[in-house]
DNA sequence: CGCGTCATATCAGTACACGAATATAATCTT
DNA sequence: AAGATTATATTCGTGTACTGATATGACGCG
């Protein structure tokens, strides 16, 4: 069934490039910081789309019921606003989570332009399904780091995202005046 | 010509769902690990992609000229397996890059089917003058973190990027036996 | 009232990024 | 030599994710 795996060191008559191994060079600790960031992120998205794969979800998918039911009612653009993703981008998704019956949108009765977005039986049946699978996915990436060191990773992660060169202050949160 | 910006917090006539802003509860370092690191990496692609639109190049594209400079005469699959990213994907760049005349390719002389990717002297160039606006950028994620700090957070990306939970040891390499 | 501004939803086009599948070359095993 | 296995390049289809543009509803001000 399973043949020995061919020895690649000896497959050197053909004129190759010299390519670092995963660990070494500018593809470890030394490499480009956005470089490390692409790749963490890229790597933690393949995981959790395989992990999720088996309910029939992709990680958008997941991340879109999972606002959904934090703020029943929502509408696309309050997705967007949280996603920190595009209107146009939550609309393509929010549409095929309408075609596969996992939400449901209604007029907003007010405001003749929004429609709030809530979760059906069978979107919230299938949410659950996948949060078992996602949630183990997301404790492998704590990893081993003690809790002092995740509080600078959260913190950076935070100032990152913002966009901000600053992450002096402690959640600076400017205040609206 | 500018109006006074609307008084948000009076048009609440509407019913809505409240959203909390951008650095309180679980949109701050309180959120899941994995929401953070994806929103962290958006940001940065959003930066980037902006930096370098204006000599006309995405940032996956200016990812592969980067790996072409490093590693000249790569192939397809060499610049797959260094991005981490599957052939298919590079050859959708490669095939652009082809087009816009920044790279070129030569048949391996040895082996049949290898195709060897150089910078052409365009690619070459406008390589060039994207590195500054990208090196900009990079350096703001550095932000105002200390050097142990910065250990830290390099440390867990890496570990992130390979997928194994475990990141004891100092860049492990496991031994090919 | 009427005009300007803003927010919302949507369409169109472009560019990643993936899995699945195909075709061909090179190599390994028997 | 023959068959199996691997590596490479490619095509196809699907699903994000962006910019740009359009249409419409709600709100503010003169």
């Amino acid at each position: 069934m399973t043949r020995k795996p061919r020895d690649r060191t000896k497959t050197r008559s053909i004129p190759r490039v010299p390519i670092p191994a995963i660990g070494e060079g500018k593809r470890g600790q030394a490499g480009h910081l956005g470089y490390l960031l692409r790749q963490a992120a890229n790597g933690q998205r393949r995981r959790m789309d395989q992990a999720l794969a088996a309910v029939g979800l992709t990680h958008p998918q997941f991340l879109v019921l999972t606002m959904v039911r934090a703020y029943p009612g929502c509408s696309n653009a309050d997705i967007a606003r949280l996603t920190m993703l595009t209107p146009q981008t939550v609309h393509a998704m929010i549409t095929v989570l309408l075609h596969k019956g996992l939400i449901s949108r209604q007029p907003n009765p007010v405001h003749g332009r929004i429609l709030n977005i809530e979760l059906t039986n069978a979107g919230r049946e299938l949410l659950g399904r996948g949060r078992a699978r996602a949630l183990a996915v997301e404790s492998d990436l704590q990893g081993a780091l003690k809790d002092a060191e995740m509080v600078i990773v959260r913190r950076w992660l935070v100032s990152v995202a913002r966009g901000a060169p600053s992450h002096d202050g402690e959640l600076p949160t400017p205040p609206p005046q």
